[in-house]
DNA sequence: GTCAAACTCTGGATTAAGTCTAAAGCCGAA
DNA sequence: TTCGGCTTTAGACTTAATCCAGAGTTTGAC
C-alpha cells in the first residue's frame, strides 16, 4: 500500500519519526475526514506511547507542509483531509459525516471571474441526507 | 428602518425583552458576519447591562427560531448571518472578512440531482483576495 | 391590584479544543 | 563517544462556549 511512506515525508521536508509515521499511515490514507481526537484515538490504539501534543504537532506540520488540508465545515468540527486535489463536500445532517464529491460531479460557472475578486480556491458545500443506507440515529437536538 | 422589530420577534415566537431587542437591532440588520464576541462588544456599548451568557442565549435562540444562520467557514470563526435567502460566501484571505456573493452571480449545475444524495442546501465557498482596496496587513503566519 | 408561576437574565463556575512550556529522549554527524 | 539539535511528553494554560443556581421580571388568574 505505502511503498515508502518514509520517503514521502522526507520529500516534503519532514523528518520521519516513529510517531509521525504512525500518524501518517492512518491520516494520509483514510477516506474519512477525521478530527484530531479521532486521529489520536485511532493511532494510540496501535502505538500507545503517543501524546496529544504530538498528534496536534504532527497534524499541523502535515498541513504546513502540504500533505493535508484542514477543513472547518461545521461548528466545532475541525477535520483533516488527505485528498489534495480540488473536490466538493457533502455533509450528512443525520450523521455529521463529511463525504467527498468529485470535482466533475458538479459544474460551477467560473467563480474565478467574479468581478472585483481574485478567487484562488473554491468548493461547493452541500448539506442533506444520504439516501439508501439504513436510517441512522438522528443527532440530539 | 425597523417599523416593528418587536413584532418580528413575536412572529417568530420570541418574547421581545429589552436585551433581545438590543441584540436583534444590531445583528438582524448588519451587513457583516459578526461573531458572538463582536455582538457582545457592539451591543454592550449601547446597553452596558448585558451579560455574555445572554448574548449567547439570544443568538442561539435566534438561530433556532430561524432569524439567523450560523456559519462556520474558517477555523475558530463561528459567525452569524442575518441574510436568510440563499447566497454564496467569499472569504478574504488577507483580512478574514466574509462577504456575501449573490445567488445569481454564480451558476451551479443542480447539485440537488446528485446521485444517491438528498441535498437540501448548498453554497459555494470561495477564498482569495479582494481587489482594488488598499493592501491590508497580511495575517501572521 | 395582588400574587404565584413561568420566563429571563446574570456572574461565576465549568467544559473542552487547542496551544504552550520546560524537561527528557532520541539520533545523527563529527 | 559525545554533542547539539530535533522530537516527544505530561501537564499547565488559554479561550470560546455552555452550564448553573440565584435574582429579577413579566404574565395572567383571581
Ligand atoms: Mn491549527
Ligand atoms: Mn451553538
Ligand atoms: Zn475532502
Ligand atoms: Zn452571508
Amino acid at each position: 500500500m505505502s511503498p515508502n511512506l518514509s520517503q514521502r515525508l522526507k520529500d516534503s521536508g519532514i523528518q520521519p519519526s516513529a510517531q509521525r509515521l504512525a500518524v501518517a499511515q492512518y491520516v494520509l490514507s483514510t477516506d474519512d475526514h477525521p478530527s484530531a481526537d479521532q486521529v489520536l484515538a485511532k493511532v494510540q490504539s496501535l502505538v500507545p506511547m503517543l501524546s496529544r501534543a504530538t498528534v496536534y504537532n504532527t497534524l499541523n506540520l502535515f498541513v504546513e507542509k502540504g500533505l493535508l488540508k484542514q477543513l472547518v465545515l461545521a461548528e466545532g468540527k475541525v477535520v483533516f483531509d488527505p485528498v489534495l486535489s480540488p473536490h466538493h463536500h457533502f455533509i450528512d445532517d443525520d450523521t455529521g459525516r463529511i463525504e467527498d464529491v468529485p470535482w466533475d460531479a458538479i459544474r460551477v460557472s467560473d467563480p474565478a471571474r467574479l468581478e472585483g475578486y481574485d478567487v484562488t480556491e473554491y468548493m461547493v458545500v452541500m448539506r442533506g441526507r444520504k439516501l439508501g443506507g439504513p436510517r441512522k440515529l438522528q443527532k440530539k437536538r
